[in-house]
DNA sequence: TCCGATAAAATGCAATATGCATTTAATAGA
DNA sequence: TCTATTAAATGCATATTGCATTTTATCGGA
């Protein structure tokens, strides 16, 4: 029989965060370099611990770590996984709870300001410590996976868009070429945008696209887009 | 500036796991009657604590915990989510990392023998204590969205089975009809079974259906079935 | 041994959806 | 008002899907 199942040594808790956005169509991720140990120089995901006397649970965690360490708020943030060892934190046998999100590059503009934060394309962000390099494979992964039956890539547009932008961030996010036509038509039928009435301002001499948003809430369709 | 960010108060960490299986066509899930406080006495999904001396990692904590509180082994299980707050154990602020198995009934028998085990359609499976309705919730959803494009219902198979096996655990998963021939016909063109080269030895007097086995790991595919 | 019953699996075909090319619409500027 | 340009709609050949029918494999009984 074992004996009363108390939790004799606690893992460390934290909260690493995957923000993606894109940059002249382009899949980036903001990586912060660590200001201390471990890995202190090294850019990495931003993370931080478990404030338990400050956060009702770990999407809080990651809420205050994004504003705390990146000066940003009200990104669309999803939790991706969590991971865990005992070998991958130098400081212990450590459980992290893995987020990510999706914005347009405006929404981080506060966040470049910021010494040690940089924006790099999601191919050249390997070689980080921990196993962060894993964990923006995973989110990398979500995102081509769930992309291709939901609203996810339209996370990555402002609030209003057109439908060649929409299908833009589309084919970025899954990473192939998608028919426009039908990825108009079935737009349409899943109906998960809706007209805001206005047109978009072009720049050149042409006919102006109308603009979209997004209706209700994170809508997942039955079939691919 | 923020002091040393050292973590204070860890979290309790926990794993839960949702045993997902088939009877007479019905999902059903295994839960155990807890045998010691919190909500001792009530019926709950099997849990423990993460031991930072024996897992190497929080699946080898979901293994551990499900040979020992329920002698189950070499079950296909798959991280879900992790759930988390300061409310949502009353010994303190807590993450569960909630995982979830697929298997054939037969599978579980060594579990139904014991005492506390109990196996009940997920419909039945309400009132939980913690927040383990709201965990199975997740399971039964994340087994419809995955199960439209990968081949994860399958693991609710023995090994071999025929394709109307197959069709039959699909419709459950996803709980809705689908045309048996379109189904066949993807089945057979996505290719991720193989047949056994055997036939099923028929009750009846008719024609034997082929077997099949699941090819490689894991498939996910890009469209629905 | 051969026929009937039964379920598996293949086949045929109409209805539907998709990919691609073409046409029409809307705009600014010449 | 004409032209260039991009958005959006339309038309149509081709591919995919849903459904009905036919063929195949098997057992058991006449």
């Amino acid at each position: 029989m074992r004996a009363m199942e108390a939790p004799f040594d606690k893992p460390i808790v934290t909260v690493d965060i995957v923000p993606l956005t894109l940059q002249d169509d382009r899949l980036c991720v903001l990586r912060a370099v660590r200001d201390r140990p471990p890995f202190a120089g090294q850019p990495a995901l931003i993370g931080g611990f478990v404030h338990t006397d400050a956060d009702m649970h770990l999407g809080e965690t990651a809420r205050r770590v994004l504003a705390d360490k990146a000066d940003l708020r009200d990104l669309y943030v999803e939790q991706l996984s969590t991971f865990s060892g005992a070998d991958r934190d130098p400081r212990g046998w450590s459980a992290s709870v893995a987020y990510f999100s999706l914005s347009p590059i405006e929404c981080l503009q506060s966040a470049l300001l910021r010494d040690g934060l940089e924006l790099v394309r999601v191919e050249e962000a390997t070689g980080m410590p921990f196993d962060h390099d894993r964990i923006l494979d995973a989110a990398l992964e979500r995102l081509r996976g769930k992309g291709a039956y939901s609203d996810l890539p339209a996370r990555f547009l402002p609030e209003s868009f057109t439908l060649a932008e929409l299908h833009e961030v589309y084919q970025i996010a899954l990473g192939e070429a998608l028919n426009i036509d039908a990825f108009r038509r079935k737009v349409m039928e899943r109906d998960f945008v809706e007209p805001t009435g206005e047109k978009r301002r072009a720049k050149g001499a042409n006919r102006p696209a109308a603009l979209y948003r997004l209706k209700g809430e994170s809508a997942v369709f039955a079939r691919r887009l």
